[in-house]
DNA sequence: CATCTAGGTTACCAAAAGTATACTGGTTGC
DNA sequence: GCAACCAGTATACTTTTGGTAACCTAGATG
């Protein structure tokens, strides 16, 4: 719905349809907006990887925030963890269905921000 | 480039095409992420919106909030700020060309929050 | 003159987010 | 036995973010 502003009998200004609820939006972005997300589930997109893995590719990301992003993304169903019971024993991270329509708008974000700063990372 | 990790002559792994620029990503989310971002967009869709009445749109946010962000903001070209000669004077809000192609990924954003939490903002 | 509006600014505080470094316990290869 | 790998934890610390509350100038209104 179209917010809108108007004024009482009384010439005080109010908003009608202010935001009441919690926003879409925001919301999404508490899912797919920490610091590493994008880039985990960026990394994710061939196929499933192995946590040290993962950790290598993301070289700037502490283990911590891979662990902590990882286990968030669990929690909201984006990912999902598999142990596999090779020796030494290892863990792959896989996007689930839901995880790969993230993926599709994490695209749009990519072209949105190269469209503005072509120099940054041209052609 | 699809990332990979390969193992050298002696048995280490390696990830190849790491994360070595910034990424677009992660660049994006800083300028699109912080709270009350999304939502101060969101409500510019329609047209110019004065100070007050997005702060009264935006009930939850504070005056302080929303300056900070319609700075960044500017600064970004994604918003421009237009003080009307009126009076009382006042300033209008409005959505560059850029500001539009943002609020395409944020509706993206906003339908995939909604498909994966269709009880919070059902129907 | 007191109060309302406009569009903010300032000072301060709490909490969240992120970084850095070290450590665990088990396995495999030299 | 020693080192390296696996998948993380633990601890301590710094930085960033977000939020509250009060205040400001200037013009209009009662």
């Amino acid at each position: 719905m179209k917010p809108r502003v108007i004024e009482d009998e009384n010439g005080r200004r109010r908003a009608t349809s202010a935001c009441e609820k919690p926003c879409p939006i925001e919301d999404g972005m508490k899912i797919l907006g920490g610091k590493w997300t994008g880039s985990i589930l960026w990394h994710l997109q061939y196929g499933p990887v192995r946590f040290n893995d993962l950790s290598r590719m993301i070289a700037a990301a502490s283990k911590k925030m891979i662990t902590e992003r990882l286990r968030h993304l669990e929690a909201q169903g984006v990912v999902t963890r598999e142990i596999i019971n090779s020796s030494p024993i290892s863990v792959e991270y896989s996007l689930t269905e839901r995880g790969k329509t993230a993926l599709l708008f994490l695209d749009e974000l990519r072209k949105w921000t190269e469209s503005i700063e072509p120099e940054l990372y041209g052609s």
